[in-house]
DNA sequence: CTAATGTCTCTAGCAACTATAGGTTCAAGG
DNA sequence: CCTTGAACCTATAGTTGCTAGAGACATTAG
């Protein structure tokens, strides 16, 4: 049985974090020691592991969530886990796609900045007036990852 | 003048954005119609498309808070423009760099997938070991826009 | 004049943590 | 055996950039 800190260190979790993902549900409530204190099996440590994992690579803790229960039912078609899989990867292509734009556009701004003064400046210049953009860069909401 | 509502149709940015921005001091305390509603002139419109294009392209708040500040001393030089427009673009890079990385593994994760039972799913199976990971996917932390 | 829409303030909520405060438990050294 | 210090406990508030709701006042169209 591990102590959260040794927990924490084995997974790359922060021990403030083990305790967040308990209180929100991922992780089972621990048990306890003499002195209340949380401990943890073997399990627990693959499951945290699982999730840091799938956070790593941008997954929700909604969609991380889903994925640990359909992992529970090893006898179900996996056809939910691959949806989940593809729905992440094709945030991830929208958010590339997204962020290319953005770089050509800031790539752009940076590269016509003369050194000059400010009332010259073309980053200024281009961030107030959209019309100089070349891409239609539009908004970037709901990162894919934290 | 326009009221609040005209000008957020006209920038692209919500009625509570408008005083979410002034309430954290981007934009100035409005003047207001006799009836208390705030009014606001095309310097203040300026200032928000400003604000609303840096914010499509990634800046925080912050970031756009000094450019701001940067703006208004239009005789200084634009060094300091140009480096936080540097830094996002760098920011933007490294985004990218590490969205790629995910997008490979999302990948080989789902191309795996038989669509058999989850016992038998490569998905649960790579998520619950980074050993199947051909890539370095490490943390990431920070979008750089939200 | 009335009804509908727009605006006002204030508060709380979202994701996914992180940080702080103030207290308890545990393991090692003297 | 006792003390010290690290690690642990709970509970609450803060982070970013908004968004949503409640309940009240202002404005405008018919």
């Amino acid at each position: 049985m591990l102590t959260i800190g040794k927990l924490g260190a084995a997974a790359g979790v922060k021990v403030p974090t083990i305790r967040y993902y308990e209180q929100i549900g991922l992780l089972p409530n621990a048990e306890r020691s003499i002195g209340n204190q949380r401990l943890y099996s073997r399990t627990t440590q693959d499951r945290l592991a699982f999730i840091r994992h799938a956070r790593d690579l941008g997954f929700t803790l909604e969609a991380i969530r889903d994925l640990l229960g359909l992992s529970d039912r090893p006898d179900q078609s996996c056809a939910e886990v691959d949806s989940i899989a593809r729905a992440q990867l094709s945030a991830v292509e929208g958010r590339i796609a997204r962020l290319q734009a953005l770089k050509t556009e800031l790539e752009r701004m940076v590269d016509q900045c003369a050194g000059g003064a400010i009332s010259d400046c073309r980053v200024i210049e281009v961030l107030g007036n959209h019309a100089h953009c070349t891409t239609d860069h539009g908004r970037d909401l709901h990162a894919v990852s934290e």
